[in-house]
DNA sequence: GGCTTTGTTTTGACAAAGTCTAAATCTTTA
DNA sequence: TAAAGATTTAGACTTTGTCAAAACAAAGCC
């Protein structure tokens, strides 16, 4: 990200010390948790409390500079490679998360059609598997 | 699904009450979450207990007899058309959701390729849109 | 049919992830 | 620099689901 303190004003958002490092973490820990950027955030500035992670998660990702995803059996996941409708590649076992490039066609790849009357607006793609330290230690 | 108990038994699973009765509610209203289903179970048999629901819910997920869908924002919802791959159509906002025919090839779709060292075992696509009802109710 | 073993169901406490509210504090802008 | 408005904080609360132990029921055996 260019200039986090620019990308808040441009969003007419106030710039605080919390947002901004909150938006480092993410930026330097893609795919991490409210949990994880609450603890890299308070390595960084010191101090933040847990709602206030969430709150600037939250706006922040209303305002479509943080991307949020939510695999089953994870607590919701951030980054800020957004507008480019990747996928992604989660491991079964320890939850280790992975950029997938759209394997069909443009985003939004696999063509929004309609169905039952639906107006549809995104294909979520979630590859499942294996990432390669399970598959050395589950096998035994 | 032809004969639940017959099912039960040919996965070694002692035949219950609540078993069956969690699988009939399934049967009439897939997609339903575990809360959606112990009430219906309670109309059907008179009463379940909520943990009875999860063990039930549970123990036919691993068994592969029912199949369990984790959309973001919603609690986990159930199905027992299984092994053909489908996918789903979830509206943002009532959680309505619908069977998608797999878009692109075969089961697995979008064929299990390798990356980041990962063995893929499952593509899962949730095509996210507005239902027909919530179209018309938002639209003011 | 009655008994034993094994597995299921129930109850109630607990845990994780996230939301809500009100008070305190900080940003912005004039 | 001060006022107005938004953000941050603390703490209670909600939802969804899990754990553990006791009570109970199903299946096989005599």
């Amino acid at each position: 990200m260019r200039d986090p303190a620019a990308t808040l004003r441009e969003h007419d958002l106030p710039v605080t010390a919390q947002r901004l490092a909150v938006l480092r973490a993410v930026s330097r820990h893609p795919h991490a948790t409210a949990d994880d950027l609450a603890e890299r955030v308070r390595d960084d500035i010191g101090a933040i409390s847990r709602q206030s992670v969430y709150n600037v998660l939250g706006v922040l990702t209303d305002k479509g500079i943080l991307r949020r995803i939510q695999p089953a059996d994870s607590p919701a996941r951030y980054e800020d490679r957004i507008g480019d409708n990747h996928h992604h590649l989660v491991c079964r076992s320890c939850g280790r998360t992975e950029d997938v490039c759209c394997a069909v066609g443009e985003a939004p790849c696999l063509k929004a059609h309609t169905h039952h009357g639906f107006k549809i607006d995104e294909a979520e793609v979630i590859y499942w598997g294996t990432c390669p330290a399970c598959q050395k230690s589950k096998r035994s």
